[in-house]
DNA sequence: AACAGGGGCAACCGCTTGCCG
DNA sequence: TCGGCAAGCGGTTGCCCCTGT
């Protein structure tokens, strides 16, 4: 059987030759792909466009880096898609030299298994039923490493009524922390969109990925779980004007200006966890201590789980909070989208399907509509 | 040394999207 | 507005190689 899209033709099918490749590499390097159909024939392949312009993305495009994933990739790859999920192109793009491909197969053959291995759902980067159910009670097989535990430990192991599930954040933070190697470089809560092009760290700034799509790119980091989530939270409401917690970012106040929205898109679980874990001991938290901690039940949560979600972080924007997230898994960061925030990855936000309510909280609809019409 | 099983990766398939006439 | 075509994209397949027995 072949391609539909060539059907009337007799084409090769299978692994490529070394001459077919030199022969496809020459053709492109000397004119160009305006036509994929036209390949083939043009340079003498008895290949189907389809078949050449796969084999030029994902094997011979010159700026294609080969080899082994690192450990920075692989984080990126872990944090990108616990935002998109699925979305193997967008989530090559933000590793230079990687094709879809290859991140879809590196996912599939080795980071899966590690978070299944962790006890983590690769699909939602949550832990799985039976890795949550033995961390409530506390026969997990690694408590030092899962999120539960160092619920624990950020609370000074006082004992607390519920067990906090989220958040994605700490899921994959532990997955991406065990095991962890001496000299291995900080976990981070990735961000992309910074025009500055840099690594924001809280105790320091690291070149990152130049990404070519946005300008520049950028990649929270901090410097380690409990101290740098706590200021995480920090940064959060030290940049809030609102004393009440109300953290209307839309509202344009120093968070969503000066900040940048960088750091508005900060996985937003990140300042919400740290509250919803510490609230009053950090400095943040203390903030927002003064709301009640909102807490729901979840469909799919195993019994006696509750996610803390603390109305404050959750709703930005003046907005009504939402009965439900649905797609949303637990975020609803209209508070990212403030009057500010036209510095960060477009594409990566629309392609998340994040909806703001609008900066009044007049559910004005789309954010990036918004963002558009305010651009 | 031979074989079986599993993993990794390249390639394919089919659906979706975008463009153009 | 609609239909055709090309490209993009994600899921799946199948081959090859490595490892264990």
């Amino acid at each position: 059987m072949g391609h539909h899209c060539c059907s009337k033709q007799k084409v090769k099918r299978g692994l490529w030759s070394p001459e077919e490749d030199e022969k496809l590499v020459k053709y492109i390097t000397a004119h160009g792909h305006s036509c994929w159909s036209a390949v083939p024939k043009h340079a003498g392949l008895q290949r189907c466009g389809k078949s050449c312009r796969l084999r030029w993305i994902n094997y011979l495009r010159p700026d294609l880096k080969r080899g082994t994933f690192s450990e920075q990739e692989e984080r990126t790859i872990i944090d990108v898609h616990r935002i998109l999920g699925n979305r193997w192109a967008q989530i090559a793009k933000h590793l230079p030299g990687r094709t879809d491909n290859e991140v879809k197969n590196f996912w599939n053959s080795c980071i899966k298994k590690k978070l299944i291995a962790q006890g983590l759902d690769p699909k939602t980067h949550n832990l799985l039923r039976a890795a949550s159910r033995s961390l409530i009670q506390g026969n997990g097989p690694n408590p030092s490493s899962n999120p539960a535990h160092q619920f624990h430990h950020s609370n000074g192991g006082a004992t607390t009524p519920f067990t906090i599930s989220s958040p994605t954040k700490p899921a994959a933070y532990d997955a991406i922390t065990a095991p962890p190697p001496p000299e291995m470089a900080p976990p981070m809560y990735d961000v992309v969109g910074n025009p500055a092009g840099m690594l924001m760290g809280h105790d320091q700034a690291i070149p990152a990925y130049p990404y070519p799509d946005n300008g520049g790119g950028v990649l929270m980091s901090f410097r380690d779980q409990n101290a740098g989530l706590h200021q995480a939270s920090m940064d959060f409401m030290n940049g809030s004007s609102s004393s009440a917690s109300s953290m209307d970012h839309a509202a344009g106040n120093a968070f969503s200006q000066g900040m940048g929205a960088a750091a508005a898109f900060m996985d937003v679980t990140a300042g919400m966890w740290a509250t919803a874990v510490d609230s009053g001991m950090c400095a943040g938290g203390m903030e927002v201590a003064q709301q009640p901690l909102q807490l729901q039940p979840q469909a799919g949560m195993v019994q006696g789980e509750v996610v803390g979600r603390p109305a404050a972080v959750m709703n930005g924007g003046g907005g009504a909070a939402a009965a439900d997230d649905k797609g949303m898994d637990m975020m609803d960061v209209s508070s990212v989208y403030g009057a500010g925030a036209t510095a960060f990855d477009l594409e990566l936000m629309e392609s998340c399907g994040l909806f703001c309510s609008g900066g009044g909280g007049g559910g004005a609809g789309n954010a990036m509509e918004q963002l558009q019409w305010d651009c």
